[in-house]
DNA sequence: ATTGCAATGCAACATTTGTTGCATATCTTT
DNA sequence: AAAGATATGCAACAAATGTTGCATTGCAAT
């Protein structure tokens, strides 16, 4: 049978040793972590040709984890796969995937399904103290830094933009030629730089976040990954998936963990943050910027 | 991609087969039946050991299925535990919180819930219909104006981002200090405005819609009703979900919407689209804007 | 500069994998 | 009962798997 030496699984065991892993064990690691499932159902050579490694290494990593080979590896895995899949009918998903075989709809019906399972998983529990973590964080601090750029940069607008309706505490960087250090010149303890990337990141949010870091300014991170350069800079960070069968790793997970975020935000400061957003609304609705005065169905 | 002969799953075909299989065959397919997940994790011997049949059998019930070999019975059922892991754990989360009962927890788990849901009714066969339209509008368009103030500015610049990996077809508006109309000088019948707005909708986004459609520019609308201000304008509507417990409506059903909009085009455009995509990230990596050069996975 | 050690590459290994061609047994039909 | 078809058993196959011992590289401490 398995040693099971200790009780900690796979994911644990990469996170805990990742950053003592070098180049080449760190990627096969890191393929692990963004493709549990394949673990079991691919053979060792194809997961190693997909992680760009060679096969030894593999092996080396699962020894280096405690495990006696990536035998092991694989055997835990199935055992965790089968325990995942027993309230599932095979032959519902099965056919289901299969009708949804190929064309135009067969790609819209898989990007749905697999983004909006990237959704629903936020509420993991582990996800879920994260997020608690981070409204605390923010609710605390008295500015809130913003700061998404290229495909983080909407995930970002959006958060600044919720936040507005609260006060104006949150401030939106990434707009400008360059100037958001300059704006974060006044930033201290007492703030929050909220960075969100995912791979492939951004090197100027993670120079960024790696300035505020060093500056004493708390770091919030959104991303995709519990060993992503951002991860390792932020003090709290808030893992999102972006897988998608897209062109492009999706950011809608991440979109709607800001939404959370900023409810949460508003959860925590009661009475008085609901008082805000009535007061932000009426204004907005004198402004007549608005054409439909928003009308709450669900308080 | 798959071959896809037929559409029927493993189990239905095995069930569809069953009576008219020899003894041996017959406890190979009951085996299956019995045990569906073990067909991917185990090796096929091992699955005849434990069903009590020699190896060749299980190949020769794979060929009599219609398959070239077992191989193929495995993958397939590899690809359908993936799927069937991937809603898994989602759903244990959530059913975990919803005993913990409300607060935070409860509330989050609402949130992803309910978004998710969102998100996944992107598959419904009539909002496929629009998305496909929605494509075909804009693989054929000579600009494409993005047009989301607001709420909606996050997925129009997202959606702009996305098209900017194919060509510079895309032209964000809404950043500059009401210059839009400026911006849409230019824009005639073989362009189109891509406009984002959901309830409350802001007026200047369905006023700049009403002059690009006065002007005879056909008009795509992204909007959370049939029979909302910018749907009546719009030549094309793509609808989708705002339905949120949050303070405010959602969009991330919106933007997972433009993320699968902008896969379509890249899909429509074939392999040019492709290749203009390669061609970016090799020019971002040279430009050293990401830290990791992205790794593409499943090819 | 040199030693030592960790990290990686390489060739080869013994196993195991899924499959095949042919022989034998079993059943069905006449 | 004979003939023909079907089902099963067997030995062997090439291909792929996970692993190993040793050589080479690269880096840090001396």
């Amino acid at each position: 049978m398995t040693p099971m030496k200790s009780a900690l699984s796979l994911p644990d065991r990469i996170i805990a040793a990742f950053d003592s892993l070098p180049e080449q064990l760190g990627q096969a690691a890191r393929y692990i972590l963004d493709n549990p499932n394949d673990v079991a159902l691919l053979s060792m050579r194809e997961q190693a040709r997909r992680a760009g490694v060679k096969p030894w290494t593999m092996t080396r990593l699962a020894r280096r984890l405690g495990y006696a080979g990536y035998e092991d590896i694989r055997e835990e895995s199935a055992a965790a796969l089968r325990r995942a899949a027993l309230g599932f009918s095979g032959r519902a998903g099965a056919q289901a995937a299969r009708e949804e075989g190929g064309g135009e709809d067969g790609l819209m019906t898989d990007i749905a399904q697999i983004v909006g399972n990237g959704v629903t998983r936020l509420a993991e529990p582990a996800t879920m103290k994260e997020l608690a973590a981070a409204a605390a964080l923010i609710s605390g601090a008295r500015r809130v830094y913003c700061l998404g750029l290229r495909a983080g940069y909407p995930v970002a607008a959006q958060f600044a933009y919720l936040m507005s309706f609260l006060d104006d505490r949150a401030i939106l960087l990434g707009r400008g030629a360059g100037t958001d250090l300059d704006a974060m010149r006044h930033a201290g303890a007492e703030d929050v730089l909220f960075a969100i990337s995912a791979a492939p990141y951004t090197g100027a949010t993670i120079e960024t976040a790696r300035y505020a870091a060093r500056r004493g300014v708390p770091v919030l991170a959104l991303t995709d990954s519990p060993v992503s350069p951002l991860a390792a800079i932020a003090s709290r960070s808030v893992i999102v998936s972006t897988d998608s069968p897209s062109f492009v790793h999706t950011m809608t997970p991440a979109l709607a963990a800001v939404e959370i975020l900023a409810s949460l935000v508003v959860a925590r400061g009661g009475a008085k943050a609901l008082e805000a957003i009535a007061a932000t609304e009426e204004q907005l609705a004198q402004l007549n910027i608005h054409l439909y005065a928003p009308q709450r169905t669900q308080p």
